[in-house]
DNA sequence: TGCCTGCCATGCTTGCGTCGCATGGCTGGC
DNA sequence: GCCAGCCATGCGACGCAAGCATGGCAGGCA
């Protein structure tokens, strides 16, 4: 006997009509006649009465119709659940970050999700957190790591966003910098200092997010990587903010120094996918992964 | 999928072994690997990883197992409750009978046929017999036990009638009356008597039936049931047409005298199932036993 | 190292099962 | 009486299931 049968048996009963479950089922009525008939002979009773208009459960039909819905109900949470084993045991996960979540944060998560979902294949790639959103809805991307400094929320409708991290600002300044013994900055007492960043003055978001009105920092040298921003400070060619992020440890010729709390809003990390899509259970679980590595720091 | 399917990889897993599987299933081994592999493609997962020696399940798999047990589990049960139907074990009876017939005729044959079978729950409906036929094609009857006047035969292409008796009319009078050592009565004979009825005069059945173009009673008494028409005619107050069934014992203040051939028409009493219909077991049994008893008298 | 056995996968072939189309029979309504 | 609705069934075509035969791989033993 087959699940399927019972299936037909089911919509025959719902309907009351061999003719109409077979206008429901796509087959023609002699072929859900047949099938019928097939069920009966292999159960031995007969399921239905025949009447002049349409059919009607007889006791053993009757008997058996829970126990039919049952059956397909439970099939039902067969492939549901094999569906979600499926999304971990194939298929890819696209991944965004923005660039100082992947010093250290994305890849240690991504690490551990290949190690247990070794046939999910990965891909990051590296963007400002508006091309990223950008991707997401695009569906080039199914998961992107972002973030929103306090004067420009993200659009939390159009997104689910997992909150992450408070990312704190550092300053990187090079050993023997008069500051460094110091444990707390405020940004006036760098209003000498020449300030390596990634780009230009008012285009670089850290520059941009730290900065209080009026405050015109002097930018000598641009770096694009923070390998090169890192090896100028050291240098002593000027000093660097730095999200917390970024530092993965610190270089015995840094020494990084908290701003203080007035000079630096606090930027927010989130995991972002696109509100009302289906989610893989692969993004779930590296969802899961990216909030554990969030909390171990 | 099928549950047959099902059944195979249970037994797989169980010997983690396609061919030990095969030989237990009565198959090749060849076919049973491919059962498998057709699962797996339907399902979309695989199921079983191939060792050098057997197979070990999957995670999905794993997954699987205990849903297919439960499915299997459920079927057999669908069986064993079928068997219970088909073999009297369970199920339903619901009868109708006409009044008289509730006397004794059905009551015996349903008591006897609740020994044999007391896990068939039963239900008895009284009605006449129009009603009754109406409950038996709107499927909320199995049975019914009716009755027909000479003159209104019922309609034997509808219904499947087992003939059970031929209801004979008897006359009730009180031990003193003059007829009362005889065996045998002509109607005429009590012209001059009043007769105890259901109800006044052409819409009591019984005398409609029995009465002779021209014959017309005298009518004093009308009483409902039995207990009170026989109680006045054994106060001597009149006479009364009684149908046999309707007599469980001969009350010891009464005499119940034939009435003769040519005066009174013998009532058919049949039980109908609708034609074409699938009849359970416990209906066959129970038209047997209604045949048992009537001829038991 | 070579041979043998165990075990699963797969090609080829045959018979069975399923289903569409066409048709027949019955019932109920107009 | 005619028509429409509805279920059952014959015929034929196609797909599926399973046996036989064979191939490939791994492990054990002489």
């Amino acid at each position: 006997m087959q699940s399927h049968a019972l299936d037909v048996f089911r919509t025959v009963a719902r309907h009351g009509s061999i003719t109409a479950a077979a206008r429901e089922l796509r087959y023609t009525q002699s072929a859900v006649s047949r099938q019928i008939a097939a069920l009966e002979a292999d159960l031995g009773v007969v399921l239905f009465d025949r009447l002049p208009r349409g059919v009607a459960l007889t006791e053993p039909g009757r008997c058996l119709l829970p126990h039919a819905e049952a059956v397909l109900e439970r099939l039902d949470t067969v492939h549901r659940e094999l569906d979600a084993l499926r999304g971990l045991g194939a298929g890819r996960l696209r991944v965004g970050a923005f660039p100082t979540a992947m010093a250290a944060l994305v890849p240690r998560a991504l690490a551990a999700f290949r190690d247990a979902h070794p046939q999910v294949a990965l891909s990051l790639v590296e963007g400002r957190t508006p091309a990223l959103l950008e991707r997401l809805l695009a569906g080039d991307a199914d998961l992107a790591v972002v973030t929103a400094p306090p004067d420009q929320p993200l659009d939390g409708g159009r997104f689910d966003l997992r909150h992450l991290l408070d990312e704190r600002l550092l300053v990187a300044v090079p050993r023997g910098h008069r500051l460094a013994r110091r444990r707390t900055v405020r940004l006036a007492e760098l209003a000498d200092d020449s300030f390596v960043t990634g780009s230009t003055g008012a285009d670089d978001p850290l520059m941009r997010a730290a900065m209080p009105p009026g405050f015109r920092p002097r930018i000598d040298i641009v770096a694009a990587d923070w390998t090169g921003k890192l090896g100028c400070v050291a240098a002593g060619l000027g000093v660097a903010l730095v999200p917390a992020l970024a530092v993965r440890a610190t270089p015995a010729d840094l020494v990084l120094l908290r701003l203080h709390p007035d000079d630096a809003p606090v930027r927010q990390v989130y995991a972002a996918t696109v509100a009302g899509r289906h989610r893989s259970p692969a993004v779930d679980r590296l969802l899961d992964g990216l909030t554990a590595q969030a909390r171990a720091g």
